[in-house]
DNA sequence: GCCGATTTGTCCGTATGTATC
DNA sequence: CGATACATACGGACAAATCGG
């Protein structure tokens, strides 16, 4: 599959700022001297840049140029922001993930768990609970919920490894979209057991919920992610939207 | 000042999809339509529709068009998401937004507080505690750092009203960027207090840290916000990265 | 399975506006 | 004021995906 013009120039770009070729606090060569050094458009190297942009690599200023204002996260922690698996991210951040599944079944969808989780009543769901393993800690505890119809030959071989890889892979489905609402919860007596927590020292959790599309426009998932507190961190970056 | 072209066509949009002219899971009008409809260029439409993608109102789909997936968030709570201040979002939800200073007070950046704050060593700060009451209840106790170098002037007073009105309105300041942490960290004894709360019952705080950037380059702010976990929500969309 | 029409995705070139220095 | 830089907008070309006949 070959590369978009645009996301070579986005990712050389990306890759130099994180090497310091551009120090801190300066200035990116200008939309013309990039157009030239990639022989592009110049629409072509301002959507890389846009990129950088939400990325919160760089800041543009109108009349004086592109800032680099990416600064290294020194504390190394379990990263969560955008759409990857559990897999993914551990793989990225070169850790050792494992995932062990406690429960695998199905049911179908009641009038109270259709507005808990957005599926429609009278659906068929895969109901799935793991805990996600980080170098031997565990860190995550999930309460997966799939649409059967859009997922089909879900098995529990499958949830041990990883489902975003069958989803991709073998279904040759394409994740688009995730809303997510992340809140703080108490502990239950699951997370205590499954995370080797104890209640008498952080009694809360960070729960995201986040309901997942494929292409086709359908709402697939909803999953409640409950993250062990003192491990847990999210990043993100917020833009005045000019995009 | 006058708006651009692609923001009014986005807000129109996003209105329409609002009130419901454009049904869930309904293809909106093609591109071409658009251009008609709105008299402009095929860029400045696409430019609309992008917005809608990463607000999560819409997904484009090749070949086929653009579809709402938008629906209406349920449960009415505080939230936040963007840039914006604790008074613009009370107002955005309809809601009564006080915030008491509980302290007000300046100081020089030593060792320890640059590495925590980011700030560099000897820079002159403004530190505020603030305690924000939504009707009359406290959910966030702020501990804001403001370089003083960059937002000269700032009183008692006006952090009472609100700082971001005084950066914009009288510095003309432009808040561009602003990178955030989210974690959860144990209850305080000046949490307790100043929220009301009994940390016999939660004893975690969510807490977003978040290092903001102006126009010109300079992080002239670092806060700390701590919220009440019960009244905690934080909205995201994340969209697989093709703009 | 193929073809053509429709629709979004990528890319180019150009012109004009606006902010900075 | 002029030169430089990013912001907005236009128009056109071709690619890739979808869908109906």
């Amino acid at each position: 599959m070959p590369k978009a013009i645009y996301e070579t120039i986005y990712k050389d770009l990306k890759q130099k700022i994180e090497t310091d070729v551009f120090a801190y606090q300066e200035l990116l060569p200008s939309e013309n001297t990039l157009i030239q050094t990639y022989s592009c458009s110049r629409n072509t190297v301002r959507r890389a840049v846009r990129r950088l942009v939400t990325d919160g690599y760089v800041q543009t200023i109108q009349g004086k140029g592109v800032r680099n204002i990416y600064q290294p996260i020194t504390q190394t922690a379990f990263t969560i922001g955008e759409i990857e698996s559990f897999q993914e991210s551990a793989a990225r951040n070169g850790h050792n993930a494992v995932s062990k599944v406690l429960l695998f079944t199905e049911f179908t969808v009641n009038e109270k768990q259709a507005s808990c989780t957005g599926f429609p009543q009278g659906a068929d769901i895969y109901y799935i609970q793991r805990v996600h393993y980080l170098d031997d800690m565990p860190l995550i505890l999930n309460h997966n919920y799939f649409l059967k119809e859009a997922v089909p030959g879900l098995t529990k071989e499958i949830a041990e490894k990883s489902v975003y890889e069958y989803l991709e892979q073998t279904l040759h489905m394409t994740i688009v979209n995730s809303k997510r609402i992340m809140t703080v919860e108490k502990m239950t007596q699951i997370d205590e057991k499954y995370l080797e927590m104890n209640a008498s020292d952080y009694n809360c959790m960070a729960v995201i919920s986040s309901h997942t599309y494929n292409s086709d426009g359908v709402m697939f998932e909803y999953t409640q992610s409950r993250h062990r507190p003192d491990y847990f961190r999210f990043y993100d970056n917020a833009v005045r939207k000019t995009l």
